[in-house]
DNA sequence: AAGACGAAAGTGGTTGA
DNA sequence: TCAACAACTTTCGTCTT
């Protein structure tokens, strides 16, 4: 197999798309030119067009290789890459490649010379994985979390805190940025770790790996909410389309997403005739009544909704 | 009787001096 | 570090359907 190792490209930006990005060789980084964000080795499994290519043949579109696996404590790339800019065949490997080179042999000298870092995140994939599957998360969001993790141990971030929490609050993070959104009191039920904990925790792994996260909003709730309450399609866009309107009024800043998104949909059961009761909305969505009643006064007097006594 | 309503007191987290 | 504060909860009595 030699040098035969495959990279993935980026074609597009996955925050705004853009496919306008600017390599950064000196970090090893792409740049988007539309929104500047960075992209880094975290974005690397995101966006479902990939490029494959290899040293000899950087134009070959063809697929040479799985993509790495970030579950697999090794990242699943087990080439090893020698010191020289040279092939396979023993040409010399163009200079726009040799940076691309000097990022494989940077993750090769992580792994050598960080064994325990990888003996670590194995130690954590049990507890990872199976947090993940007892809430039903998607692959991607496991990787996700892993990546985070891996990162929260190259920065010695695990100090005082178990491996157990910090793996819930890596889930958290990566549910979050892969738009998959629970509430952490589903999380703290599943892992038995406190809410509060993992909470600070998350927000100590945003602030410390300066981690691209955008505050909850309640329509990341609502498609869920609505799905558990078996309310149709309909009662979803109206949903929907209340919160549009309470962001235009500044009804939502502040106030707990799960709250108001359940307020939403259940002006929207009613206004759909598919009435759900107060009691059942609030459990699903993990509010109380009262907290319903509240958002749901707000909504309707601002918004000018009427309710058909 | 079930559901909705809202007042009052308590909790945990954020903010700002 | 402490106090003020807003959002949310718990509890409970009352009104409406």
């Amino acid at each position: 197999m030699g040098n035969n190792t495959v990279l993935e490209e980026i074609n597009a930006c996955p925050e705004c798309h853009s496919v306008h990005l600017i390599r950064d060789y000196g970090r090893g980084e792409l740049v988007c030119e539309a929104c500047g964000l960075v992209i880094d080795d975290t974005y690397i499994d995101q966006g479902p067009e990939w490029r494959a290519f290899d040293s000899e043949q950087r134009n070959a579109r063809t697929r040479t290789g799985a993509p790495a696996d970030y579950t697999a404590p090794d990242k699943g790339l087990s080439t090893i890459i020698g010191w020289e800019n040279k092939d396979s065949y023993g040409r010399s490997i163009p200079t726009k490649n040799r940076a691309q080179l000097q990022r494989l042999r940077k993750w090769q000298y992580r792994m050598r010379r960080g064994r325990s870092v990888e003996k670590r995140i194995a130690s954590a994939l049990p507890t990872l994985n199976r947090i993940a599957s007892g809430m039903r998360l998607p692959r991607n969001v496991r990787e996700a979390a892993v990546i985070i993790y891996r990162k929260a141990i190259e920065k010695d971030l695990l100090k005082g805190r178990s491996i157990e929490l910090m793996a819930v609050a890596s889930l958290y993070a990566a549910s979050r940025q892969c738009g998959v959104m629970r509430t952490l009191d589903e999380f703290s039920e599943v892992s038995r770790m406190e809410r509060r904990e993992v909470g600070r925790t998350y927000r100590f792994l945003a602030r410390e790996l300066k981690l691209e996260l955008m505050p909850a909003s309640p329509q990341d709730y609502v498609e869920r909410f609505c799905n558990k309450l078996g309310l149709g399609e309909h009662v979803r866009a109206y949903a929907l389309d209340i919160l549009r309107r309470a962001e235009e009024e500044e009804l939502i800043s502040g106030r707990g997403p799960t709250g108001v998104a359940a307020a939403a949909i259940y002006i929207a059961s009613i206004r759909c005739r598919e009435h759900r009761i107060q009691r059942q909305v609030a459990d699903t969505a993990n509010v109380t009544e009262v907290t319903i009643r509240n958002r749901y006064k707000e909504l309707v007097d601002k918004l000018h909704i009427k309710i058909e006594t």
